[in-house]
DNA sequence: GGATAACTGGAATTCGCGTTCCAGATGAGT
DNA sequence: ACTCATCTGGAACGCGAATTCCAGTTATCC
């Protein structure tokens, strides 16, 4: 096959990484390599190799969780109406973020190489809502429309980690900024 | 004195502090015990000793920054009417966060108790901000002040990390906010 | 079904850090 | 000035965690 990998190792780059993303998720479960190798039923070393190192490993969990998402703004950019793709896509980027919580903390000091590319072209998604709903009149137009997106997304970031503890509040987030958003 | 601490113990507890609060607000720097003793320019046991532990040093020090922050609100809702109270403290905590840029980043993991209590503090005098300036009119009333109050404090925290990089970002997030706040 | 290269588990290694320890230094009381 | 309790520097220690290593196992190819 393509991979040149044995079969057994593929088995066991697919197994390490599901145990990642699974660890991953749960917000108290501690993070070790240790761990994942346990979660997974492999040896530490196994989990090591499968990806090249611990950082590279998380990456690709942390992608896998992530690409659907960048998916779903492609989609609303083909589908929906700026204004209310927007809207929506800002609803359920915060819910996604909100299930996933705990899994940004985690990653300080990590190489995230695929991460970080999927988020700017989440960024770049979200400036191009911006730039056509803005053409449709539906965003004011005395601010720069790259720092209306800087706020839309660090805002919406910082209010998915904040609301496990109040169900209330993404929509309130979505409500008031999108109001103030108005021309 | 009342410290019951000898001469040299209180002025090197004084250093640890100063040295520990400068490498706290130096982004890069690496926070470790070596590193502020070597700052202080004093042994690693003495700064460790100082305040009984690394986690209890960090903490005095973030609470020394956090400080006058608390007592600036305070101020604020003596002094000021409501409405306007809020938009200049959001003002000046962005620009204080931004200014303290990474700080934040380095506490993970930590228990810092007069900090917490700070914090805490805050939140109360937005909440008392939020509340007075409802009460004249000038903040929408469909949605539950307890969660506009943690929907400012979290946006503006996620900012005010955010700004360092996009200097219109801080007007440009009090404008919209208080837009869209509005009844 | 052998031969061989690839892979595995998990023990040993390494590394970064906070804390502890203690022989020597130093401030405080007289 | 003398004494002694207190404090100091920094080496040694303990701990958690990633990585490396290697003897043994297993897939793959003929």
């Amino acid at each position: 096959m393509s991979s040149g990998l044995r079969a057994d190792a593929v088995r066991n780059r697919q197994l390490a990484l599901e145990a990642a993303t699974q660890l991953l998720r749960e917000s108290g479960a501690t993070l070790t390599v240790e761990t994942i190798a346990k979660r997974a039923g492999l040896g530490a070393g196994t989990v090591v190799r499968a990806f090249g190192g611990k950082d590279a490993l998380l990456d690709a969990a942390v992608s896998g969780l992530l690409q659907p998402v960048v998916d779903r703004a492609h989609e609303l950019l083909e589908t929906t109406a700026p204004e209310q793709a927007l809207r929506t896509f800002l609803a359920e980027l915060i819910a996604f973020q909100s299930a996933n919580a705990g899994v940004n903390d985690r990653l300080g000091g990590l190489n995230l190489l695929a991460t970080n590319a999927l988020r700017a072209e989440l960024v770049r998604s979200v400036e191009e809502m911006v730039a056509r709903a803005r053409r449709d009149g539906a965003i004011r137009t005395d601010l720069d429309p790259a720092v209306v997106t800087i706020l839309i997304g660090e805002s919406a970031f910082a209010i998915a980690k904040a609301s496990p503890g109040s169900g209330d509040l993404p929509a309130a987030f979505i409500t008031v900024l999108m109001d103030g958003l108005r021309p």
